[in-house]
DNA sequence: TGCCGTACCCACCTTGAGGTAACCATGAAA
DNA sequence: TTTCATGGTTACCTCAAGGTGGGTACGGCA
């Protein structure tokens, strides 16, 4: 079995953009791993309806509001979620996902399967690891 | 068109783990958007033979020996590059990709792609978000 | 004797992520 | 008049990633 990815696809893809693109997919993709970056976007789509601020400190257990304000600014700065403000006392301000940031969690959706399906492997090569280093 | 990822399945898949078993899902999967994972990874599928340790080098323009040592510590201990230590001198070392590295390069492969296909929509999602804050 | 090449390790520093806690603006309610 | 709720901002702290520049081990070679 044969097994070669098609790097040259990739390639292909990569070589179209200038560094400042190329440096921008970079970014894309580590921002997606960020801490919060994830949840608060599962959430968001999960719920499948605008969230208030609030409501999504509640749903992502731990995030700081801080960190929860600048997750949801800079995603909303990459047009993957809508930020809507009310004109309203106290102040009420929904947020949703786009489409492209649901076209984007389909794709991440394998490859975390595939992860959490393999932890034992991956336990199990740690094992393996530190008992040779033992 | 109704779009609905299936959460479900993944907290399905998520549920059966214990916590340990939980934040290594997260781990490996924040690993592998670490700033040289992916790079050093692609380079040693894409060579499909063994590569040495400066040979990799050159290839990850831009990695320090410091972080390409620890990268590729990680890697082998998680089971993803094996590492031979030829009894030579000078020294000579020799990493390769596993089979289940391989595996999961095809999952990263679609949504690497789809990121560097959609830079132009993240441009113009920044640039508009911006010209609207000015 | 002393330097070369490989693949490291270690000490030190800068940078940025991310946490905590305090403050702010607003108008309705008490 | 004071309080409250919401969705922030800001100052300050800690911690870890990651870079730089040095040292190390080894035998071969001049």
């Amino acid at each position: 079995m044969k097994r070669h990815i098609d790097w040259v696809e990739v390639n292909a893809a990569c070589e179209a953009l200038d560094e400042n693109e190329d440096s921008l997919t970079r970014e894309i993709v580590t921002r997606l791993a960020e801490k919060w970056t994830l949840w608060t976007l599962a959430e968001l789509a999960a719920a499948d309806a605008p969230m208030r601020f609030s409501r999504l400190m509640e749903r992502v257990e731990g995030v700081s509001q801080k960190s929860l304000t600048k997750v949801l600014r800079q995603l909303e700065r990459d047009g993957l979620v809508t930020r809507v403000v009310f004109a309203q006392v106290p102040p009420r301000v929904e947020y949703q996902t786009t489409e492209i940031a649901l076209e984007m969690l389909e794709l991440v959706h394998p490859l975390w399967a595939w992860a959490s399906s393999n932890v034992g492997k991956f336990q199990a090569a740690r094992a393996a690891y530190d008992k040779r280093r033992k």
